[in-house]
DNA sequence: GGTAGAATACCTACTGGACGGTATGCGATT
DNA sequence: AATCGCATACCGTCCAGTAGGTATTCTACC
């Protein structure tokens, strides 16, 4: 597909410049000059790659899909995994320029209508599938609908991490993300299952890495 | 302070269109034409009453502490006139284009940083007030924290409203209200006291009108 | 293994338009 | 007659996108 490995290289740091401008200033406020200068290509070579801005910030929103495509379960335990990939977010989040650009750029729904229903629509799927494994494994509530808690779960992932940014600049979103499962979880699994579980973070590091395949390409 | 009658009615014109279109758009790609041409004045009309786009989304801001100032408690029950104040505001983000447009700059935290602050500020705080009334009645878990748990439900609300808002288009936020109250509630408050609350919603109405007195003047 | 030439990858300079904001003037109200 | 409230016309700036040329890398053939 892509033939030169140099075109592979200013390709990624496009993506990445354009994901930490779009993450500090918002797709509208955010200046391609910005993002050239940024990542130190000249406006031939983005638009080479990226037909548009908005182009563009479609490519960096799917670098979300890419990062959650990464994410394998880190226990036996279906509950026990979904809290682990929340803190593993939250990592992202802090630490992951790619992801934090998308999120915000998700966040906006203003320019765009449909990719970031998709991406919504993903975190919102991969959550409703582990707890599908949860009631199957009668750890759930009975009655209690896995779309409807994932509908919850991920909304409400989505608004501490908000007000986490706006308040305190995420400083305290591990802590945040505590809270939250501490008061959600009563209402979502049994006292049985509960017991085993670990609501707060366990390993300090965790998390896919910098994901290693970059976005599927979306140029030309 | 106003001399004229005319002056108000044209700076609230000003003020429900820039609503408007700072809800449908977003700060940045909101232009000041699309404003002056829905509230049916001119230019000079507008910068008259607000010296620059920023003080107008100000102004817009300010109306979410308008709205919410405006609400009274419904039940005797701290936490029953929590979950109303849920209700109602959800109710606003449907009808009320004010509190909308003013969600939507207080989320968007690009341009500004003081003032959504202080919007969610207030929402915490009273969230926070009322989870230390119910504390202090000996209806919440004990041990649970209301300062946390405010943070928790603001951001969960914050994160539900604008997820609904994305995939549906708000359609199903009072459905995503009550599965949020049924998931969350065991988790703060305890079982005697949760047998008394109605976590699905009371009165079908609900909530302030528009408010009566507008947003204080940041024009001068 | 060297070279023509064809893609591929990138650079520079420019453009057209839109946008926020201002200067100035004029009728209405007090 | 003086302030208030608003209208009109204009300005400087900045920005997304493009046109057209240049460098780099790959392919093919000798």
């Amino acid at each position: 597909m892509a033939r030169q490995a140099r075109a592979l290289a200013t390709r990624q740091a496009v993506l990445l410049a354009a994901a930490e401008v779009f993450d500090e200033r918002g797709y509208a406020a955010a200046t391609m000059s910005e993002i050239l200068e940024r990542a130190g290509v000249t406006k031939g070579a983005l638009y080479f790659h990226f037909g548009s801005k908005e182009e563009l910030a479609l490519a960096v929103i799917e670098g979300q899909g890419a990062w959650l495509a990464t994410w394998r379960p880190t226990s036996d335990s279906p509950v026990q995994t979904l809290i682990d990939l929340g803190y593993a977010f939250a990592h992202a989040l802090v630490d992951d320029p790619m992801v934090r650009g998308s999120i915000r750029l998700t966040i906006e729904h203003g320019s765009f209508t449909q990719p970031q229903i998709a991406a919504y629509q993903r975190w919102s799927d991969a959550a409703r599938a582990l707890l599908e494994q949860a009631r199957d494994a009668g750890d759930l509530h009975p009655g209690l609908d896995p779309a409807a808690a994932a509908g919850v779960i991920t909304g409400a992932v989505t608004g501490i991490q908000l007000s986490s940014q706006v308040l305190t600049g995420r400083r305290d979103l591990l802590q945040r993300m505590a809270d939250l499962w501490t008061m959600l979880l009563p209402g979502l699994v049994q006292p049985h299952a509960l017991a085993r579980i670990s609501v707060a973070e366990r390993a300090p590091g965790g998390g896919p890495g910098q994901a290693p395949t970059p976005a599927a390409g979306t140029g030309d």
